[in-house]
DNA sequence: ATCTATTCATAAGG
DNA sequence: TCCTTATGAATAGAT
């Protein structure tokens, strides 16, 4: 780019490659903020460095609400201040481990204890969306009752009209096309 | 940056915004193509525009052998090529919203039936991660099963040993602080 | 980290 | 969407 074009291809002298990497990896992330910004897009950017570190960009919608704690850690009031560090510093590891693997990295390359740990994750996950589908279903069956409590008075309604013409009028009972009684179907209960 | 410094702020002229979005967006993603050859770095990069559409990018190590098949889909042979190709684009919709969650995106903003697949697909992912636990332990045991066809060997050795010391020397048999038989935690089933 | 010559990216316009 | 072009940005190489 200046001074000289570069060429497309892995930077073999380890400095010049960490120089680069440093300029370049600051460069994308402010590219990416821009974009973000400028085109109102949400942009995700995970940059892996050769050695493993993990550098991150994530961009949230404005219209974004409340998003559930992601799977916060507990710790001991009394727990030593390095300890607890410590233990952050391991969860964090851990975390860019789960996020290598969902791009396609090798399970296989994790240890025991981080495959447990990123299972806990997913678990956690899982229950939230779980939960999420519970209150669709619930809110959705409320509606349903409501909806059916409409129709059945709409439907003591008719059957007190129907009467009334029967006693005033004398005439045969009225009759439709549409079923007696009114019922509705609750679909949500297929799920 | 040409013909004038643009201001950091969303563009509001639609047709400007969506312009600018196509070219920063293949901007990014060659910036970031860039780095990662340049630097032997792995990247992902995923793009959603305001409507939702998801552009991505994402590099892989070299390194990397069989990854799991990321839950195929099932197509059957004597399916219509035009289902065939509906029923992959909803899939990719699915796992377009999948992926927006996993920023920390809204699940309450997904329907149910995108719920249900993003559900199913945590099952999937979950499971494989508890085959590959399934398969550390395995092995694990293996090797203690080794360990252990070892040891009993040598119990029986030293047992043998200690006979022919009784027979030959006709001494009070050998005593040792080695508890007897010996035998080794199966550590492995405590998970 | 800072500088600067160069190349690159891209806004505006067609 | 693609082309052109003037200009602002990014950055390679040096310090």
């Amino acid at each position: 780019m200046a001074r000289g074009k570069v060429q497309m291809k892995r930077i073999e002298n380890s400095v010049h490659r960490q120089v680069t990497f440093c300029k370049r990896r600051s460069g994308l992330l402010k590219k990416a903020k821009e974009l973000s910004v400028l085109c109102d897009a949400e942009i995700g950017v995970f940059i892996f460095s050769a050695h493993g570190k993990l550098y991150e960009l994530a961009t949230k919608g404005a219209a974004e609400g409340a998003q559930p704690e992601p799977a916060a850690i507990e710790t001991q009031p009394d727990m030593d201040a390095k300890e607890e560090i410590n233990k952050l510093k391991q969860e964090i590891e851990v975390l860019q481990k789960g996020l290598r693997y969902m791009f396609g990295g090798n399970a296989a390359e994790m240890s025991f204890d981080e495959l447990i740990e990123i299972e806990k994750h997913l678990e956690i996950w899982i229950d939230q969306i779980r939960s999420i589908k519970m209150d669709i279903m619930l809110k959705e069956i409320q509606l349903l009752r409501n909806k059916e409590g409409i129709l059945k008075a709409a439907n003591q309604y008719l059957q007190d009209k129907v009467k009334e013409n029967i006693v005033i009028t004398n005439l045969e009972p009225i009759t439709t096309n549409i079923p007696y009684p009114l019922t509705i179907e609750n679909k949500i209960f297929q799920y």
